[in-house]
DNA sequence: ATTATCTATAGATCTATAGATAATGC
DNA sequence: ATTATCTATAGATCTATAGATAATGC
């Protein structure tokens, strides 16, 4: 829904339905996935987008706050969602099961390949600390809930909570490396492979995969 | 060991001991790595590796070239592995084992984090398809040791290699991401954790990590 | 008057090449 | 003569800003 002030685009109104805010995000998440940061002009974002490279300008002070805003618009769901499931009403597995499998979701859903943002090595710049700072959050609830499982505390958990972490995020490489894989489902699998990375036996897996599927669901949609 | 031939360096001779190729490489792989393939001129390149810039094109064709050939000085040593542990005389939890522990110990091991190349999104050009070439070739070893841990036929074990090859990959971000890791036995500890995800139960994992250390000794120096 | 867009452009790169130069080797 | 380097530069970007313009709103 493009307003109706302002001068209109040289090259037609826009056909997305989307706010010029949104044209831009959009086609720069599929440019930086695709082609990488450093290596996307603002010019090719701004053709993507149908506006002049100019008028970008408009909207984001530059490269880095178009960034800042895609990455913390891809984290945020996970933290919300971890953040509802650390105080939820369930045993630690079951919350790490809807933690993971709800994580893995969100990584394999939309047009994009937007997660895969967080592999750039641009995000160094502190500009992206935000960022950062939100992530840690998300893998903080991770350590809890690993450390949960094993019956220690968060500080003692920190190797295995980054082994399931890193395997949700393996996610991120797999869609990129396999066009093909298997969406469906994949969630579950993978939640059920953390627990057993864990060491939980199969009856503990199954119990929380079937009350986690319970608490995943509302929020999945 | 600097050749004698030639105009001398303007910034005075290379004190690393290392061959111009070598200089030029060293530098790009910190560059590339802290701030990525489209950030990095090859001005910076040049810079860091104590030469003009131009006297970078006497050794490679552009910086794609240089990519390239880290690309492939990282993958190799691991398909080489690979190769050998695939025909090992040893049954497939203990090849299985051996090979996760080998792949995260190069990982760690060296300066710089030069795996973390392999997460550029301009590898998608097709220029660097004989590292993708290399890297589907080492995913195949991991698919038929998953498939005969498994006891199925490697066709049927797509997604638990994806898996445990992802957990094995996200020690890359591990080492991005946490600078104080604890390195030492990160490899064993993670072979124990794939065996664990493919459901392997605690004698079988034991006798993987003895006889697997015995795999990996020769190859890891 | 306000707004969203545009065109034009300054100034700073950045890549790749041409051609010069300062060593050693023969 | 051969080699590894250099300096200089053409030509192509690329980012960010200045200022004009074409709509709607009041």
């Amino acid at each position: 829904m493009a307003s109706k002030l302002g001068r209109p685009r040289a090259q037609g109104p826009s056909t997305s339905g989307l706010t010029t805010e949104e044209d831009i995000l959009v086609a720069a998440a599929a440019l930086f996935c695709e082609s990488g940061y450093g290596s996307t002009s603002t010019h090719a974002i701004a053709r993507a987008a149908g506006i002049s490279q100019a008028s970008m300008y408009h909207y984001f002070a530059g490269k880095h706050a178009i960034l800042l805003e895609l990455l913390l618009a891809t984290v945020r769901p996970s933290t919300a969602f971890a953040a509802s499931v650390a105080d939820a009403e369930a045993d630690a597995e079951t919350r790490l099961w809807a933690l993971c499998a709800y994580d893995v979701h969100l990584l394999l859903s939309g047009q994009e390949n937007t997660a895969s943002l967080y592999l750039l090595p641009e995000l160094a710049d502190e500009r992206f600390a935000e960022f950062h700072a939100e992530r840690q959050r998300l893998f903080g609830v991770y350590r809890t809930l690993v450390g949960a499982v094993l019956g220690v505390g968060p500080e003692d958990a920190q190797e295995e909570a980054s082994l399931v972490f890193g395997l949700v995020e393996s996610t991120i490489l797999r869609r990129r490396n396999e066009p093909e894989m298997v969406v469906r489902g994949a969630g579950e699998r993978l939640a059920d492979a953390a627990l057993r990375l864990l060491g939980a036996d199969s009856a503990t897996i199954e119990r929380a995969h079937t009350a986690g599927t319970a608490l995943v669901r509302p929020a999945a949609g």
